[in-house]
DNA sequence: GTCTATAAAGAGATAGAC
DNA sequence: GTCTATCTCTTTATAGAC
């Protein structure tokens, strides 16, 4: 959450997406919003159009992120591999530092109307896209397995990163790098292709 | 859901699970429960205490039954290897067959009052101690890696397990045993220990 | 075991002054 | 940009008849 200084729509958003997180959007009242904040019910009404108009942004806002961290992550590098390497990291240290809206995103996305809910969806098709455009150029440098289509190497990959923000904790026994490396050491091993014979 | 001739406690224990999951629980209408149940709204309070009470009652069993799953199937076996591998057969199959109350558990647990909160976490805490244990056993056998500590491993597994349930549509790609050999698959190659040199 | 009727509280959002 | 006051609707749950 953003100090004071900051510009209240922008405060509200991430305190927002906190308390969407922790309590759920439903759960959530805009009278625990303003009291967080220390206004008015009503005077949330100059900064936002409507609660759900909220959880519209943050989810927007998370992808958003995410598919710039991946993106410029992998930016000039060549190497298949080291891509796929350097994508694990940016999407785990993206997904952990905007943790809050990320979560919202992922667990509260049922609550957005249909027309909102379906760009959310496509901006998150259009992430995935991305990410599965690394893993295929992988698998055709032959560094990463061919034995399963790269859609599996793509839900496989996602299974291991997402459910991460149901246990990571900022201050316990694991720093986001070290939660990536632990997850990059189990994938990459797991979808590498190995020659097993010797010689 | 169940069909007509269940009794009504059981037909409502289903349905409310199906519901929590599809619009989560604050979203959930007592109305809705009644008009989907085909009653009026006050008959409810007849089978049940409170909505609350459904909440609870479908995160206990969601890990009543996914704790007698894993522990049935690994039952008699020794191999260890073959223990991680029944177990994640197991684990993903109850989990899938019993989506609606599974993803319901994992993801509304923050709607539980604090005591009842603590009481499924205690719940789920024991499940996962039959999984590291499972996953110990392998390690000391000296069939899984020992570079990464027991909790580690027990984080990757979950991760890449769990997540499933919010992609997973039954008549999709992939059945549940399809999605089991996957997982087990990138799991298994990626965390087990392997004699790399020659000879 | 289900009904009609209603209580009691809390929700999101708006009007209009300052 | 924030306030007080309020509107309107919906919520969970209960009372008591059948």
């Amino acid at each position: 959450m953003k100090p004071d200084g900051v510009v209240t729509a922008e405060r509200l958003l991430d305190l927002a997406a906190t308390l969407f997180w922790e309590n759920g959007y439903a759960a959530t009242t805009t009278r625990e919003l303003a009291e967080a904040l220390g206004v008015q019910k009503a005077s949330l009404y100059y900064h936002m159009a409507s609660k759900e108009d909220l959880l519209y942004e943050i989810c927007m806002e998370s992808l958003v992120n995410i598919h710039e961290a991946v993106s410029q992550a992998v930016g000039e590098v060549r190497d298949p591999l080291r891509r796929v390497q350097l994508m694990i990291r940016a999407h785990v240290r993206s997904m952990l530092e905007d943790r809050e809206k990320h979560a919202t995103m992922l667990t509260e996305l049922k609550a957005l109307s249909p027309g909102r809910r379906a760009e959310v969806v496509a901006r998150r098709d259009e992430y995935e896209t991305l990410v599965r455009g690394i893993l295929a150029d992988a698998q055709d440098a032959t560094v990463l397995t061919s034995e399963l289509p790269v859609k599996q190497l793509e839900l496989g990959l996602l299974n291991l990163l997402n459910w991460t923000i149901f246990w990571y904790r900022p201050g316990g026994d694991l720093s986001p790098d070290e939660v990536a490396s632990l997850l990059e050491r189990i994938y990459i091993t797991g979808v590498r292709r190995f020659w097993r014979g010797c010689g």
